[in-house]
DNA sequence: AATGAATGAGGGTTCATTCAT
DNA sequence: CATGAATGAACCCTCATTCAT
């Protein structure tokens, strides 16, 4: 159905300059929805909404997401792959960057997304905010990824001697509560944040509560 | 709504066996609307299934509440007010319980109170369940005064010299989450814990983090 | 969730009643649904259009049916099954009514049937008036139901020496149509007409065809 | 809206192919709308479905029809159109062909027209599959026309002593009924009959019915 | 006090039609 | 000529709320 008459091979100007005003309207459908969605949880929005929002019609949506569930799966993918391409796994045999470091990289870049799309946050930190059950469970199964992996970086440090021997588990739970109770700090206010002394203050209350401490800095 | 408090001599006892099935009829229908609000949320709640849950009929539910609103609010009403009763100011002057052993005492009520009550804790952990943002405030509201409360502890802390200086709102931001955090992860847990034994866990992870080491017992 | 306090055993005259409303609300619906759905055909039909002729508000429709398609398949299955009722199994070997006797009590009962509900009628006759290509199969089998009981019944009389030799299928198809077209035909008058007299001209139209015998070849 | 029928001398070359493209397109999309029209109706049918189905775009539809009310008519008037022209009226002085063998004529041409277009036929046999009552009354018209016709003929046929005495216009219905009887029997089945057999068959019920003559009363 | 039939505003979605490119 | 993105009226259905019994 693609005509292309008298054209070279690739793609026309005129086809990339279609392609590009296509991927605009979805972005600028998904930040209106991202926003309605935010700010009145997914059964609460209205197409009529989130339309508005957008400035476009009724049927405008429909031609770029199949329904009003689409749109919040594109959304919730897209934050949560936003965040775990930020997170990479602490090496302790990095010679450039201390352990200590490394969290501390990951933690700027993880509050830097989000204070970036504060609606996006709201989705990620409000899992009653999504279509159901099934959608909630997507974001719980994130959580539980991020917690399993706190747990395992603090048995590795028990075992290592640098960490205080616990329940890794359930620190790792009172961890991750640490750093989204922080960020929701962070949305409520409205001015930016220095970033880097919020993952200061943040490490050093963490790091002086499971440490051993002979064994550190 | 519910009548009779200061309690006139001339209440009949007919009158007060009334009053008393009235008070059950209502509580039977928060105990059904609670559990249908916890798990479906505010707006995907429908009455039918919170009169099915319950074993009324359509009206009777409105004899008893204004609306689907007000059922919610009252359930929300309970929960923080069930809290903050749990709650009590830390006394530095206490003789008799250390401000640990109060603080202790503090999280042992008030996690043995959202254990006690899944659907409600379910509620109070999750804003986005709410009708909309203005309850959603209604519960920030009690998280900001929980946070102002430790926020000045910890400045009392400090001033004191038994509290190492820092950011404290955000500190206390990262308190409140990690309590949080917490609790999440042991309604996500069928089994019930030992409460004791989780408290000891959280005050470790946190005291080391705050304390000035010295000045500790 | 049905109460009865101090009642007899049997179905109280209340609930006698409301029953009986009830079966007249759904009687009220379908009598507006078939008109509508004869006049303009399934798809076309709106449920504002049903409610509108049923006098009933759009929920109250929901109330007795699941969805648009509910009410028709209960319509189409009501015209099947009234017609099957009304035709019964010729029997060469009764003695107190001749087989072209029993064809014409047959033909009787299906006219009457049909004449006193022409709506239901027009559905009958015109498949294409139906939901889905489905739906429309529904109308065909029972057609064709009706096809092979006429070929048995030519082809029994082929057997017996009472009837020509012929192509039995073809010619049963021809027969349906007859009826059809006669049906058809009656449908459009206002008028109701004499039924017997029809049959007997119908009849006559089907045993002996349409010539003067002498007159020809 | 087809150009040039008197067609002036000044016509160019060129003009000519363009009017003979416009044609084809025409063409082109009446073939996919037909086809989409039988299967689903006028109502269920979707422009998206006819484009998809002759391979063009959304806007080429609209530039040679006006509607989706329009093509649909086009195709209506073409069949009615079709089948007059493949009527012609019997003349009972006609030395050179019997009046039962003119009407196997007719019978010949129209049953080959509309097997060659099992499409069109199926609108033609349901007249639900229609826009509108407006429309179904197109076709019951080119019905009436014919069985106006057939009741001539048969008139006429009694005055000459050819036909037996007989309500005319209740038997044209039927005879009428017998060959849509027919004809939806051939569509039905997939193979293309030997239409010879089909008339000789069919003129034989007409013309005699279905009995052996001595072996009744 | 209790019931449940009735209501209608509002929800998500479809689709014939238009028009700038 | 041809395209397909954009439009918005209209569709089917849900559900909080009311009210006669």
């Amino acid at each position: 159905m693609s005509r292309r008459t008298g054209d070279d091979s690739t793609t026309s100007a005129v086809e990339e300059r279609a392609a590009r005003r296509r991927d605009d309207r979805r972005a600028q459908i998904i930040r209106a929805a991202k926003q309605v969605f935010a700010e009145q949880g997914y059964t609460n929005a209205s197409i009529s909404q989130i339309i508005a929002n957008a400035g476009i019609a009724r049927g405008t949506f429909y031609l770029y997401f199949d329904s009003k569930r689409t749109v919040f799966d594109s959304i919730l993918g897209e934050v949560v792959e936003g965040l775990t391409a930020r997170i990479s796994v602490i090496a302790l045999d990095d010679t450039t960057l201390s352990p200590r470091g490394q969290v501390a990289r990951n933690l700027q870049r993880v509050l830097a997304f989000l204070l970036e799309d504060r609606a996006l946050s709201q989705l990620l930190l409000n899992p009653g905010l999504t279509p159901d059950a099934e959608s909630a469970q997507q974001l719980d199964a994130f959580y539980e990824r991020i917690t399993l992996m706190l747990t395992a970086s603090l048995d590795h440090g028990i075992r290592m001697g640098l960490v205080r021997s616990c329940d890794t588990a359930l620190v790792a739970a009172a961890l991750l509560g640490a750093i989204r109770g922080v960020t929701r700090q962070l949305l409520r206010n409205d001015e930016t944040p220095h970033i880097e002394a919020v993952v200061d203050e943040l490490l050093a209350f963490g790091w002086r509560g499971v440490v051993v401490e002979e064994a550190w800095d």
